[in-house]
DNA sequence: GGCGAGTTTTGCGGTAGGACAAGGTTCGCA
DNA sequence: TGCGAACCTTGTCCTACCGCAAAACTCGCC
């Protein structure tokens, strides 16, 4: 019955509907309300998530209890494949941000659809691979980029990933404070509201409490690629 | 012939001989000069790698131009599992930094290893898991952590990668200039230098010309994890 | 042995952005 | 409708770090 969410999934897309029907009918449900987590930093992975409903965030805490938003997901994202791996523990929190639900598989069955079908097998490869390298560029951004345009990277990543159309342009459909934008770019809450208020007189943006809409795309592309305004 | 060199992998090691043989039979040999590349970013990703001698050096190079190191690996690191995806690319150079071989496989070579033993598909995905669990933290450290507690643990994972016992210490066993050491840990390579020379007065390390060698273990690992000295 | 290219050191400004403080705004809830 | 908590803004100060320049060092090679 989930079949058409799986399909929507980039793990899942293109599958033959034998293997989707396989896979959503192995699936459990979790329902989580906004604020809980579905699993913490530390814990065995026991689990592969595909997110159903709701949104939530992945984050590691630092020794000194500094929070470091790794990711912001919606539905239909997939999170710790790392389940299929024996002895394995989740490397960061996910927190559902909202009410959300999520179907979730555990180990063994996870095996044993790898067993029956060998592709997800190369999938899990496939998708692992896929982050690893997202996740690179973030990190040469974090490394070579001034804070404005990781910034504008990741606002333009969010509204491609969760945007949904307002009478005034794209908004970020999650609540997404300053202090979520400071720890997803590795800045501080108070440079994210400087440059967000900057921003706004240019009419790039419109943004409010926990709200972030996207006036002027080509704009705050331009800022994001360091193309001639 | 190179199974001894392959039980040294962490993505081979603890598998049975029969696994091993078949891999290594199944490998072939690439040799390249000091310099060279193995392969550029944007390749079509077409062999998965394992260095047999000599090291290299993972980057990226920025849209400006500027350079950032992911990685600098030795002997018996793997490289480029991606290649088992049809149609991706290398996300990275590996260029030598010494003259060095590799054992490589190519992509249907390494299918066929994966029909016959799912295992290696397993570890594939375990091995990638690793990796970006690894990432991570690495990430999490340039968005919270000063430059000299970056620099402090990146000497610290060479040391224990590629450390050589020397007469004072430990010696990283590969070349290192200050601009490499600058674009592994995100700084400048005059920071890079200040550090080395304060270090240097205090004992902790001795330095010279693309090379570094650990004089006080304990005390940088002090710095790095801000224990009390 | 000495030239020259590449590497390193160190001094000196300049600045992006971090930290703190104080006040304003939004929103849930009684 | 009004209170309180959470969130946001903006000013001021400050410093870690960058970027440049000039000189010193190292080492391969003729």
């Amino acid at each position: 019955m989930h079949q058409d969410l799986l399909r929507r999934c980039t793990y899942f897309t293109d599958l033959p509907d034998a293997i989707l029907t396989a896979a959503a009918s192995a699936a459990q449900l979790r329902r989580v309300q906004g604020g809980e987590f579905f699993f913490h930093q530390g814990d065995p992975a026991s689990h592969f998530y595909v997110l159903a409903e709701g949104n939530a965030r992945l984050s590691q805490i630092t020794p000194e209890g500094r929070q470091v938003i790794m990711g912001l997901i919606g539905p239909s994202h997939e999170i710790g494949i790392i389940a299929a791996i024996v002895g394995a523990i989740y490397p960061l929190d996910l927190q559902a941000t909202q009410d959300s639900m999520a179907l979730i598989w555990d180990r063994a069955t996870l095996r044993t659809l790898f067993e029956s079908h060998p592709v997800l097998a190369l999938r899990a490869l496939h998708m692992v691979s896929g982050r690893f390298v997202e996740l690179q560029d973030r990190y040469r951004e974090l490394s070579t980029e001034r804070v404005e345009r990781r910034l504008a990277r990741a606002i333009l990543r969010l509204v491609a990933q969760v945007g949904r159309p307002a009478s005034d342009g794209v908004t970020i459909a999650m609540p997404l404070a300053r202090q979520d934008l400071a720890e997803l770019t590795g800045t501080s809450l108070f440079t994210v509201s400087r440059t967000l208020s900057a921003w706004e007189d240019a009419g790039i943006v419109r943004s409010g409490r926990e709200r972030v809409t996207l006036c002027d795309p080509g704009r705050l592309t331009a800022i994001a690629e360091d193309l001639p305004v």
